[in-house]
DNA sequence: CGCGGCAGTGGAATCCGTTCCACTGGATGC
DNA sequence: GCATCCAGTGGAACGGATTCCACTGCCGCG
């Protein structure tokens, strides 16, 4: 019951069991090659010494560290922590751990995080990069010889796989989706617009305005309660006041939300909102709201799924995993009608 | 440009620098008795290698992996992930990585990735155990001699340390406030009842209850929307309906929530809804929805704290930490008053 | 009967930083 | 002037598991 200080080692179960080290070895890695009776006893000396392997000293004899390193903006934020928990469940499944390090979008806490995480050899690495076009880290990343699959945002100009939303077709999706149901002044609430994922939304939404030949109307004051309020009340008190709001992500959604409420202005009857990416309570609030759903889970998986495939060409071929593999996929997204835009909610 | 394939050694740049490895080890670690000139040179070569000290050879002699490892039954749940966050960024600030696992409540689950983490050798471990009372968990930690520390559920019966919120006074308090608001009439819904937090809470309503010598009424049944659809529709037609709700948990307060829209049942007139953790759309929501909110960062945080503040002393001292530093912290939850319980809200 | 082969096993080199110890040369102290 | 000290440096052992290679019996086949 008392503390063992020190973990046993190998030798120290070869010895107590008395065998070799070479023995116990295989023992500990499935037992070919050892004798039926031989490899009982040595489990149970294992087994009363508490024996458990070390793994940075098989690490150090060239092999996999079993970790996978995941650099994203934020663990609290429901999206990655979506992803994180896909993610997570794909390492184990692979007998691997997944070390999490969080950037805040800040490019140098990203090399920094990076720069750690090389120094701990990860297997691999999943990476939602902080500025999709940093030189610094594009070069990092072509200059360590392990996988890298970026998600929700791509790494521009380069081989690195990636697995993102379709933001551009969803953005377009949804903004004709509310030009089919009447809305002729639609605005589109960015919030911080410096981000790949909103600039994308901006293009789909652009496309489709254009398309229809209507006016594009940005605005990309929304970045909290107040500002919202704020921008809300000019849009409506000025000319032209718009039918509906396309929000781009999920904060900016629920602050315009927020000051609808606030106002006292109907949905969809004065106004129209529809925001970008799903969260919790989006169908809880009264009324419910509409929103392009992206397929959280599956992003987080597959990427980490992608990373383990490369990881065991690369244990079979014995090379780097071959360019041809820097796939970059981009998933579908899905429009989720509820009650804020105007259409007869199919459910709820 | 090309990649390499390996990370160049601490050999390597001794031999192109043209100095011992005993001397590019010292600069790595600082440059302390190094000359400058050396220091300089050794530190372009290594450079232009781009080499990086493998950690695993580093902690092989025995020294810190910089690693703790998180135990925790989800992360895509807030509660936890907010705390993973906290933890993150306390395990940088010490130089060290966070490595996550996910339990889904499921004890085998947990030993399984304890036992992983050992085989890594993290440095420490903040584990939410899945089981207060599980055996096995309490002798695997009680045998390795790293620090661990429980967040949110002690384990039961051992002397190691937890940072968890003060479940029961918070119910108390919440449950007091009802009182105090003349609800005389007040259920328990207590979803899921076997967690440590829920029977504590549990305990703390009970005993507010008693004390008001008021009769104490649970509903354990509502674990999904409909469920909550059901209850309250067979609690309003009951005989005696309730005038009070205090839901236990996030999910649980938002079926009833939800269970008391659709029925058209007016918060706070008809009756109070009281919910047990913050949620983010708890003030967005109409109505707003009072709840008992946790220090979720700061049981993350504290919790690294602590471990750190344990692992160096160890280092200090080169014994494991002593038994009085096993402390028992409980947090203080704070109630926050919104529209849904019947108190002038005082803001919002 | 003899030899190849194979199951079972162990010795020892290896992986890569760290660190103890030894060594050199110049400066300081008496 | 000689002993002492120290800054600066390098050699080599070390830590724990893996793995190549060598070795021992024993079986089967010709």
């Amino acid at each position: 019951m008392a503390k063992t200080n020190t973990h046993p080692t190998l030798s120290q179960v070869a010895r107590k069991a008395g065998v070799g080290t070479t023995t116990v070895s295989r023992v500990i890695n499935g037992g070919d090659r050892v004798s039926p009776k031989t490899l009982a006893h040595v489990r149970r000396v294992i087994e009363t010494l508490g024996y458990m392997p070390n793994q940075a000293a098989r690490t150090l004899k060239g092999h996999r560290t079993k970790t996978i390193g995941l650099v994203i903006p934020s663990i609290a934020d429901p999206f990655f922590s979506s992803c994180a928990e896909a993610a997570q469940a794909v390492a184990r499944a692979n007998d691997s751990l997944l070390i999490v390090t969080v950037t805040a979008n800040d490019p140098r806490n990203e090399l920094d995080n990076l720069n750690v995480l090389i120094r701990h050899r990860v297997d691999g690495l999943i990476i939602v990069p902080a500025d999709s076009h940093s030189h610094a880290l594009r070069d990092l990343l072509n200059r360590v010889a392990i996988p890298v699959v970026a998600i929700d945002r791509p790494v521009g100009n380069s081989m690195i796989a990636s697995v993102v939303a379709d933001n551009l077709k969803g953005a377009m999706t949804a903004t004709q989706h509310l030009i089919d149901h009447g809305y002729k002044r639609i605005v589109c609430l960015t919030g911080e617009s410096t981000l790949y994922t909103i600039r994308e939304r901006m293009t789909g939404y652009r496309k489709a305005i254009e398309a229809a030949h209507l006016t594009p109307i940005f605005d990309t004051s929304v970045t909290d309660y107040r500002s919202a309020e704020y921008a809300i009340k000019a849009l409506l008190d000025g000319p032209n006041p718009p039918d509906a709001i396309f929000a781009l992500k999920n904060s900016t959604t629920i602050y315009a939300f927020e000051a609808l409420q606030k106002f006292n202005i109907a949905m969809p009857q004065a106004i129209a909102l529809l925001g970008f990416d799903d969260f919790e309570l989006a169908s809880t609030v009264r009324p419910s709201i509409s929103v392009i759903q992206q397929p959280v889970e599956e992003i987080g998986r597959r990427a980490a799924e992608i990373l383990f495939e490369q990881l065991f060409d690369e244990h079979r071929t014995g090379s780097p995993a071959s360019p041809k593999q820097a796939r970059q996929i981009k998933l579908k997204t899905c429009l989720i009608q509820r009650s804020s835009c105007g259409c007869t909610p199919p459910i709820n």
